[in-house]
DNA sequence: CTAGTTGCAAAGAGTTTGCATGGCG
DNA sequence: CGCCATGCAAACTCTTTGCAACTAG
């Protein structure tokens, strides 16, 4: 898979680069580099880029499209994510945190996290102060 | 909202009761209804449902279409949901190893979690178990 | 009665696919 | 050169919507 490198391939993977951490539809994608990829192009090549597990797919409630994510870091996809609700970025769980939610949840109730597919959504602490200054609500 | 009790409102409620806890398409509760309801009943119902926040949505990963799923105990919402990835069911956290996590994740990186949202995924007990006698993999 | 609800069929949105052409290695 | 990838447009799937008929309260 992955086996040429195409320019609209390096077009697209620059574009992930440039919104690394950050969620995008297919469409905004397509939209960005119309005129250099087709929508077509678009689609397959983050449909491969998904199932090598270099880019996560989303659906956040209320919409009815897919949403990817390229998650910069290597290490990612060992760890634990979390998704501000209200921008769109990424944290990582820390590593002690997340063995020890595994383990109590492994120990109580015998539930085996899968620690690639589990997000955890919230506020991240820019979005919460932001909202704060804001005031209502 | 849901003013009236129509018939097939109260045969999509008895469908619900059945799966309580069970992941289901639109799809799904239409085939199962369709004599009684029509498709686009079925969906404006569960839309409504949705806003109304007594079923939850998710999109499952390699799939398209939106899962609905009805959370039975009435306390469920303000609880963290585990979800089984091989059989759907759902289970919740328990309280007090919500509170923990919702604190570390608080003090150590200012991340507000929201319980509602927040669904952890991995293999439930039954289910590790039935795929350990199944052996491979 | 009257307003919410249904059913139907048509429209929409997003995504996928077939096939001929093009370009990487 | 051979094979993978692209582009285009048509096809698909799931979901939403307009509207007239129906029905719960």
């Amino acid at each position: 898979m992955n086996e040429y490198m195409t320019k609209q391939r390096r077009l697209l993977y620059d574009f992930l680069a440039q919104r690394a951490d950050r969620r995008f539809t297919a469409r905004e994608a397509a939209d960005a580099l119309s005129d250099e990829i087709s929508r077509s192009a678009v689609y397959r090549n983050l449909a491969a880029l998904e199932r090598e597990g270099l880019i996560t797919r989303s659906v956040p409630d209320g919409s009815r499209e897919i949403y990817y994510q390229y998650l910069r870091c290597g290490d990612c996809r060992e760890r634990i994510h979390l998704t501000c609700t209200s921008c769109g970025g990424s944290f990582h769980m820390e590593e002690a945190h997340a063995e020890r939610l595994l383990k109590t949840l492994s120990e109580e109730m015998g539930f085996r996290l899968n620690k690639t597919k589990t997000v955890l959504y919230g506020v991240c602490e820019e979005c919460a102060e932001t909202a704060e200054k804001g005031a209502d609500e």
